[in-house]
RNA sequence: GCGCCCGUAGCUCAACCGGAUAGAGCAUCCGCCUUCUAAGCGGACGGUUGCAGGUUCGAGUCCUGCCGGGCGCGCCA
């Protein structure tokens, strides 16, 4: 089912290769003023360019051509050479019942569906999440469900950070801290067995390992002794050894309860559970294959893969695979696992949503991965995002200066999102579990929504107040909106009002139906530039579309005939806003 | 020093291959509830798109320079 945007499209573009005019020029784009047509096309400017000519001559040679269409009410040409088409009310109202009738609410899917790996999250072992992966969560999460919903075959992959030299630091600091663990973990390391009982290692708590990792961290940095057997727990950790290990999955298992705490939480979940540690064993034989390859060269001691290439307008960093002290790197992981992907799965895209701080880092690695034949070009997109920041401007700190924990951080939302709710006298004829799923519901819309509507890699401010506002361009806006449709959807059923064929007539409807249209322009523009900005922009153009509607064309009160089309335009609304919302991962409860 | 990103209304942000009068929300002011959830709707106010040049019929958007801010620049991840 096409959009009107481009059936109108294809009929311009007709019109300017009869003309012998380049076709794409006649691109039809939703109208600049709205006061003078529904939709535009711009093409006869840059044809007169082309083709030497005087633009009003070609709009009027290209409007000739459009003369006689049904859909069309008005063709006209103003200023420059600008066409401004305006739809007649039979193709609205055609239009509304194809859309109402369609489950995908006139979204369309991709041609060729891929096979497409979305990482995102990049929680670590052993530390609570904090603010910044709020933002990698809200944005993966929502282009997962967009490619998917696409038509794609996708993966979310959380990408776990629980390998290397921090586990070896939290290791040897827990030991220190208990005897009993540390008898225990020598004890299996001798042993070369795994612990029978491992009850002593319960009282490992996520909380002792984000006391303790600060310390170990510092301790690593200031005294050599220290960090060598933090290096020697390492190795000890990476070859296996049982007691290490043991100890190592307590922190996996301790952390991951949080985890899934905090990302059920913000309605955020992944399909692969992978870490660092999964590929550690792919490390030593790829090694060897890209030395086989010749890619590997010797510098400063340590084994490096050049990526600069004719044209860089700098030099890059090379990707350092193994350091002078023999041991993997950050990007070696980060190839490896692009080799896993590749065996495991064979995408043909990657995305990366993470912080756009690391846009080197990612260049470089996705350039050595492109010479080693673990992807081609273009297959590995890294999707940037910009920071939280505070009401300063500098990135979001707590007031005491330190760095805000995600659950502390949606604990403050869910309370604030209380507190509105019952300064508007909501939720006292509720059940405490509706009125907590309710509050629960508005805080990760308000959280989510605040992020979405901005673009992805700019940076904003967090302001909670404004966030969890219930007025204006906000996430508990826009579940308000859809909450009120189903008010009055419930009423209607109540009633046994029927929905019927759509008549579109006051100009309230008109905007309704034209943008209930721009549905599928606002999914593509989302999923080709990963951009779920745009389709937050649609949502809320919808609801406010809506909200002046139900402000003009009252439904229950009207003539049956108008009453049952109205209905079917609310029924319509409804959906694709919940669909739309859905996709940026908000959830909508049935009442507020 | 080199490189990347950003600078739009008092504030927070948009702006679809370069198109008409640069849009929303908040804040401020004025209207609208005996009828479907007023958490709403209508209206007003608010701009030399950091500055200076350039390309173009046309520039917030492309190019150059400058000013201001953020970030990154091999043995942490």
């Amino acid at each position: 089912m096409t959009d009107l945007k481009r059936a109108l499209g294809e009929v311009v573009e007709a019109a300017f290769a009869a003309i012998g005019a380049p076709p794409e020029l006649g691109r039809v784009t939703p109208s600049d003023r709205p006061d003078l047509a529904d939709f535009q096309s711009n093409g006869a400017l840059a044809a007169a360019k082309r083709l030497g000519r005087n633009p009003r001559e070609i709009a009027t040679a290209v409007v000739e051509q459009l003369a006689g269409d049904p859909r069309l009410a008005a063709v006209e040409i103003a200023g420059p050479g600008f066409i401004n088409l305006k739809v007649a009310s039979g193709a609205l109202s055609e239009r509304a019942n194809g859309l109402a009738a369609d489950p995908r609410l006139g979204a369309e899917t991709v041609a060729a569906p891929r096979r497409v790996l979305v990482d995102y999250g990049g929680p670590n072992v052993a530390k609570p999440m904090h603010v910044g992966h709020l933002r990698a969560s809200i944005i993966g999460e929502s282009i997962k469900r967009l490619y998917r919903f696409r038509g794609d075959e996708v993966i979310g992959d959380a990408h776990f950070g629980d390998w290397g030299y921090q586990m070896g630091l939290l290791i040897g600091a827990v030991m220190d801290e208990s005897p009993a663990i540390r008898t225990l973990v020598e004890a299996a390391n001798a042993a070369g067995a795994a612990p029978a009982d491992l009850s002593p290692l319960e009282a490992v708590s996520l909380a002792d390992l984000d006391r303790l990792y600060p310390e170990a961290a510092a301790k690593g940095k200031a005294d050599t002794d220290y960090r060598d057997r933090a290096r020697r727990i390492t190795a000890g950790l990476q070859s296996k050894q049982a007691g290490y290990y043991a100890l190592w999955e307590r922190f996996r298992a301790v952390t991951q309860v949080a985890l899934e705490r905090d990302f059920h939480a913000l309605g955020v979940d992944f399909d692969w559970w992978k870490g660092e540690s999964d590929v550690e064993d792919l490390i030593g034989p790829m090694v060897t294959e890209l030395d086989a390859m010749g890619l590997l060269v010797d510098d400063q001691g340590a084994r490096i893969i050049r990526v600069t290439r004719d044209g860089d307008k700098r030099e890059l960093p090379p990707l350092l695979v193994v350091s002078s002290e023999g041991s993997a790197m950050y990007g070696t992981t980060d190839l490896a696992t692009i080799l896993d992907r590749k065996r495991q799965f064979d995408p043909h895209l990657v995305i990366y949503c993470v912080d756009q701080r690391q846009a080197d880092h990612f260049e470089i690695v996705f350039r050595a991965a492109c010479q080693a034949g673990y992807a081609a070009e273009g297959q590995l997109e890294h999707v940037g995002f910009g920071t939280m920041n505070g009401t300063d401007g500098k990135p979001f700190k707590t007031r005491e200066g330190g760095v805000l924990k995600l659950n502390d951080m949606i604990e403050m939302t869910r309370d604030k999102a209380r507190a509105r709710l019952r300064e508007a006298g909501l939720g006292e004829d509720m059940t405490p579990e509706e009125f907590e799923d309710i509050a629960g519901k508005v805080a990760v819309a308000a959280l989510k929504f605040a992020d979405l509507q901005n673009f992805r890699g700019t940076s904003y401010v967090f302001d909670l107040d404004r966030f969890t506002s219930f007025e204006g361009k906000t996430g508990p806006y826009l579940l308000y909106q859809a909450v009120r449709v189903k008010s009055l959807l419930r009423r209607a059923a109540a009633e046994g009002f029927d929905q019927g064929p759509v008549t579109v007539a006051e100009p309230a409807e008109r905007d309704l139906v034209l943008t209930l249209d721009a549905f599928d322009a606002a999914l593509t523009e989302a999923y080709d530039r990963y951009a779920p900005n745009a389709l937050a922009e649609h949502a809320y153009r919808l609801s406010q579309a809506f909200s002046k509607f139900y402000a003009a064309c009252p439904m229950l009160s009207a003539e049956p005939v108008v009453r049952s089309s109205r209905l079917t335009l609310a029924g319509a609304t409804l959906r694709q806003l919940e669909l739309a919302l859905d996709l940026l991962g908000i959830s909508v409860p049935e009442r507020m």
